[in-house]
DNA sequence: TGATATATGTCATAATATAACATATCAACC
DNA sequence: GGTTGATATGTTATATTATGACATATATCA
């Protein structure tokens, strides 16, 4: 299974600046909100940039532990708690593993489309309030306060190595 | 937290023939498409059923080992491989747990209403050619094979309590 | 019947996640 | 600046979810 290193949205970027520049938008975000945007919390949401993959506690857990930022689970969880509560990562539950957030603005309502080859992850932007799981719970009398959508298939770059011409 | 134990859309149901209305479906389709609906199978279906409500894999080997069904996790783990694989249960992966299909007749892209308060779970039938994720998709160049929608909220039956009115 | 695929029994272990509690740091107020 | 309550971290232990591996049994079909 080849890896994709680089994926947002399936597409090679540059890369150079967007991790300076999410870590900055973030670390505004957390002034303006009263948050304590702490060493380890910054680290683990830089650890995930750098990657721009889906990765799971423990591989984050063995990159603190390198670095020497702490070296038990609940070290890890406990960071990855607060970026996904404040939406600066998403959880991909289908992989059990964490991405961090390609719209570093606001909160939202993020869509995963997942390549079951290379593994690569990209996040759309959707609306909870359109859209036949909105139609379904107002017909049911259900209150949606999150809604999971998670797609799994085969990104643009893996298409043609599973369809033999 | 209180427990539902009849949800079929949240809705309270018959439920008198309805376990074995559906294994007698599941057992001519297994039929019908040279599948094994062996016993072990076909009781980890009637438990799902019984519930109707989402039970993780060792809750249902716990059943399993009381029942002389078997009692080491790849037991459970297989039957719902088997049940999952052709859709006759469905892994709600927010719960990492398993409930029993609510449309027991075909192949569907089922979404799902999970209840935060009593845990109820309702499935709904969508589609997957049509919707934003589709669109999104069709947009990327990525082919969708699988969707997980899963919503969170308070379904009908609690949103009372958690609006004191 | 014999060959092959499929399913089960069982032991062991991997992978993911949280409980509990002591200590440290921060924020706000006096 | 020191007190205090809230928030965050360090650490040990354990819970929960899931799979690998391999022997045995059962089903399917020529
Ligand atoms: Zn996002
Ligand atoms: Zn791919
Ligand atoms: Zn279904
Ligand atoms: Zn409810």
């Amino acid at each position: 299974m080849p890896l994709n290193s680089d994926p947002i949205g399936f597409a090679h970027h540059d890369h150079a600046s967007c991790v300076t520049d999410a870590v900055a938008s973030v670390e505004a975000r957390c002034i303006a909100a009263g948050l304590q945007f702490t060493p380890v919390r910054k680290r683990v949401f830089e650890i995930l940039l750098e990657e721009h993959r889906a990765l799971g506690a423990y591989e984050i857990l063995d990159r603190l532990r390198d670095e020497g930022l702490g070296s038990q689970p609940p070290v890890a969880y406990r960071a990855l708690d607060f970026l996904t509560k404040h939406d600066f990562v998403h959880k991909i539950e289908r992989l059990n593993a964490f991405i961090a957030c390609a719209h570093p603005h606001e909160v939202h309502t993020p869509a995963f489309l997942i390549c079951r080859d290379c593994n690569a992850v990209a996040e759309a932007e959707t609306n909870l309030t359109q859209g036949r799981l909105a139609q379904i719970a107002s017909a049911t009398g259900f209150i949606i306060e999150r809604a999971i959508l998670e797609a799994e298939g085969l990104c643009p770059n893996c298409i043609p190595k599973s369809e033999p011409a």
